[in-house]
This record gives structure tokens, sequence and C-alpha cells, in this order.
DNA sequence: GTTCCGCATGAATCGATAG
DNA sequence: ACTATCGATTCATGCGGAA
């Protein structure tokens, strides 16, 4: 496979057409804000986005296997004193160009951007978009679960016999069946909002989303030795978490500049067993610990 | 004026058409969401949504004033798996009725509705969408500023879990003496996350936003004196915020009891001075510290 | 007066079953 | 086939009574 563990240089719309259909099981990227890289990617105006990414998504569509997920970063820049609809429209494209919209993640940035204006108040959010092909897709809830929260060492401690036996009683209250359930229960299902920290300033790369980030959908949709793709891979994020976490990467940007810096960024990544990786799920879920 | 202060029955496209152009300050309202209180509301389909809304949104752009704004709180519903479009449909033809889509604000809910699905998670978040009829409007940012510093954040946040857990009452009282110190030194401004709980046992009243939600906003685009609009008023969550910082209100609501609720509700509250009311600032912001 | 503990209550969603 | 209803699942919070 020539396509495996590569970065390689081009427009993801051209380089993808050598990618063979259904190959790929998780595209997680975060493309061009409109205008917003105008000196690294020639900036793309907000009126023109869509019709610039959906050639692109097209082979996106193409590439991703009918189980796969595609997850996109980005947020809409402010245009004139009001929020451009370019995102929404994207939605809608896509949507018509056949994507399942199926959810919206939130990631609330703990650390956001310094500043201050005269209407609005500093963007502490940015959309993941969950798009598929299909309604039924892979996902492993369990690989992403959190600790649980703190109500549950308290109530849980010691049930009475009535706790444990109450079963018949009430239809429409939430714990109606029984709590024993909870018994022993240490982790808890997170929610669609992820609270994560910025990453600041990593000295030589400057990613525009933490490692966390792609950690989280990785584990989240895909198993270990699953191809993840990265069309605007830029300082190479999605692909370090892929290799880190054992699973395959292809990474693709227009940009030589960033081909050459992901490059020095992963050759430095020890690649753990996949076992031990999963086992790194305690790790990512402290940073996540918010998100309930 | 005959409309200030009142909760009126009827459909609030009706309704508004008696009151006079530009005579309102803030409307904050939350709709019912399609399909989603079908028992007590008509129930609107998703596909009509956007056709049932905009009849009355143009009623409010007649009563607010230039200077004014309007906050929807609204999400989306899953519908055959996936998200459905209509809030996205509903933003573009808001524009195209003459609306500004100035900003739009996360509310990340602290505890969301349990459950769980093959495919996606808790939904833990809902948009506050910020509309105006002017680039320029009145916003008094300083109200909701925040007295905690990065300095506290930081501290908190490094705290190990042991230490939460164990000594947690040690660490909250010598924690709050340091909250003392702050109090009218350092104040920074929020972001556009807001981090609240929903009131779920409030046994008489079930609001489907807490009061802290419209308190925010009321503090952020009103003075003292102004005169909130509420149009699907509920158990009248905003109006009572409204009193309580001194500005005026209207409410409306099509089913009956609900004006009976709301009227309850309002009748034992004690209106605050303005200036004491603005001074609450601080206990509001400690509800909306994970904001940032 | 505190603290503790039981308990009901959510703008939910999916899959299966019934009409 | 297409819609309507129902059971199962899940977690944080505030209230009120008890210790």
């Amino acid at each position: 496979m020539e396509y495996i563990n590569k970065i390689l240089l081009g427009d993801c719309g051209d380089v993808l057409k050598n990618l063979p259909e259904n190959s790929v099981d998780l595209i997680f990227t975060s493309p061009p804000y409109a205008d917003q890289r105008k000196n690294t990617y020639g900036g793309i105006h907000p009126d023109d986005y869509v019709e610039w990414f959906l050639p692109k998504s097209l082979e996106f569509k193409r590439v991703l296997k009918p189980t796969g997920s595609f997850v996109l970063n980005i947020k809409e820049r402010v245009v004139a004193g009001e929020r451009h609809t370019y995102v929404l429209d994207l939605i809608l494209a896509l949507r018509s160009q056949g994507w399942l919209w199926t959810e919206e993640y939130i990631w609330h940035k703990k650390n956001s951007f310094p500043g201050k204006w005269p209407n609005r108040f500093r963007d502490s959010w940015e959309r993941l978009l969950h798009f598929t092909k299909d309604k039924k897709f892979k996902i492993y809830q369990e690989n992403v679960m959190i600790p649980i929260g703190d109500w549950a060492k308290d109530r849980l401690s010691n049930l009475s016999d009535t706790d444990q036996i109450r079963d018949e009683s009430k239809v429409n209250s939430g714990f109606g069946k029984n709590i024993s359930n909870w018994v022993g229960r240490k982790k808890v299902y997170p929610t669609n909002v992820l609270y994560l920290a910025t990453e600041c300033s990593n000295k030589n790369h400057s990613a525009v989303f933490p490692v966390e980030l792609p950690e989280w959908f990785i584990k989240l949709f895909t198993e270990p030795g699953d191809l993840v793709l990265d069309p605007f891979v830029g300082s190479g994020t999605t692909c370090f978490a892929a290799m880190e976490l054992g699973r395959n990467y292809l990474g693709i940007d227009i940009v030589e500049e960033y081909i050459d810096l992901s490059h020095e960024r992963l050759s430095g990544v020890q690649i753990r067993i996949p076992s031990v990786a999963e086992k790194k799920g305690d790790y990512s879920n402290e940073r996540v610990e918010k998100n309930g």
C-alpha cells in the first residue's frame, strides 16, 4: 500500500483521485477557514467557500468506507459584523451531495484567543460536524468513557435493600428500574461537548487544535490498524494522533512547508502497541472530564 | 402603557400586531422545538417549522427597537438518525427577512438528558442565536464580567482529583476566603459559551432553561427600565428574570395554563433596586464561572 | 443549624411492535 | 410501506425529610 502512513503534497481533490474507493475509515480534518490563513493558503473568499469545498468532499465520499465517518472541524468567521453563513451553506450542500449530517459536536475551548470587541465576546467554541455515508457506521463508544461524577460516590456507596428491589413501582422515574446497576460503575459515557484546551505554544508547529481532539474521534470511530485521512494535514496533528494510537494515517497538504513539518514531527513518534494505546484512554478522559 | 409588565394570552404573531413598532429592547425566547412539546403546544413538524416561524419573527422585527437584540434559544432534534436542518434553514430565512445573524452563543448544559444510543452521545448543548436589526446595537459588556482571573482558573484546574474529593471542604473554604479578596479587583470578560445547569426539579414549574440564561442576556443587552419581550413565555422564566433585574417585561403564550403559571410565579417577585440588581452580577457570574 | 440521604425529574433517542 | 406508540437506556441536580 503506497498510501499508508504517508504525507503527500498536493491538492487533496487531485491526490485522492489515485486512492481506491472505500479505503478510508475516518476522515478528520480542519480545513483552512475562509480568508483566515491568507498567507499560506491563498485565502478562500467566504462567498466562494462552498464551491471550493464540494469537489474535494466528493472525493472524500468516494474514498471513505460506507461504515466510516467524516469529522469536520470548522467555525464561521465574522464578516461585516455578522457571522457568515458559509458553514451553514456547506452543511446543506454536503447533504445534497449525499452525506448524512449525523451529529454536531462542540469543542468548548478552555483557553480561547484573547481580545475584546465592542459587539461580541471571545469566541470560545468550534463546530465538529460529523458526517457519515450511511445510517449504520462504526462507533466504539466504550473507548471514550469518562470517570463517573462525584454524585455517585455519595449516592451509591451504600444502597438500601429497597433500592435493589425497586423494580415494579415507578414507570416514569429515571432510576425506576434498579439502582444496583450502578454499583461499582466507575465510568460513564461522555456527551457531545468536548471541553479541551487549545494548544498554545508548541515551540515549532502551531496546530490549530489540540492532539486530544483527533485522538478522541479516532478512538471513537476506528480500531487499531484502520486508516485515518487528513486531507488538510497542516502541522500533522491528526496523523500524529493516529500513529500514536496504532492506526494508519494518510496526510495531504498543498503547502510544501507543512509536509516537511509533518514528516519531522512524525519521525520521532513511538508507535504504541494497540493494547497499550487503548489503555491510554484513561489519560485522555481526564482531559475531557468537564465533558458532562 | 397597557403592555408593560403583562402576560398575555394568544398567538404572539397576532398579539404583537397591537404593539407599537420600535418599542422593545430585547426579545429573549425559547420557542417550542419542532414536535417536541406535542402535548402542550400543537407540535410543529420539522419540515414546516420555518414556515410556522417566519410570520411571527416579522412581528418581532417590527416591535424591536433598531438598537435592540433578539436572542433565540433553540436546538434541532434528530430525525431518522440525522440532525434535522430546520434550525439552519431558519437562520438563513431570518437573514432573508432582514435580520443580521450577529453571533451564536452556546449553552453548555451541565446536566443533560440521560440516555444511551448506538450512534450518538447525550446532547449537552443548545444554540443561543443572537440577531439584530442593525450593526449598531446596545450592549453592556461590563454587566456580565467574571471576577475570576486566570490565576484562579489555573489554580483550580491544577488541583488533583484526590484534593478535590477528599478535602473538598477545606479547599472550598480556603478558596472562598481568597475569592472575597478578588471581588472588585480583577474582572474579565466572559466568552460566548455559557456553562449552566438545567432546572429539572422545580416542582411547580418546569422551566426549560435556568433563570441565569435570560438574566445573562438581559444584563448584557438592556438597562434597568428597558422592555423585555418573551413571545413564547412558557413558565415565565424570562419575565421573572426581567422583573428581578428591574426591567419591564411582556410575556405572551398561546397556552392558557402557562399564563396562570407565569402570573403566579411573578406575583411573589421582589423587584430589586437597579443598583442592587447590578451588584448581583457577582452572584450570576459565579454560576457562569466555567464560562472561560 | 448542618450534613446526609432518598428520590423525582428532565426540549432525548432508538428499535421494536402495533395499527 | 408508513406512521404511532411504547419500553429501555442514562446521569446530574435540587428538594425535602432524617440523622
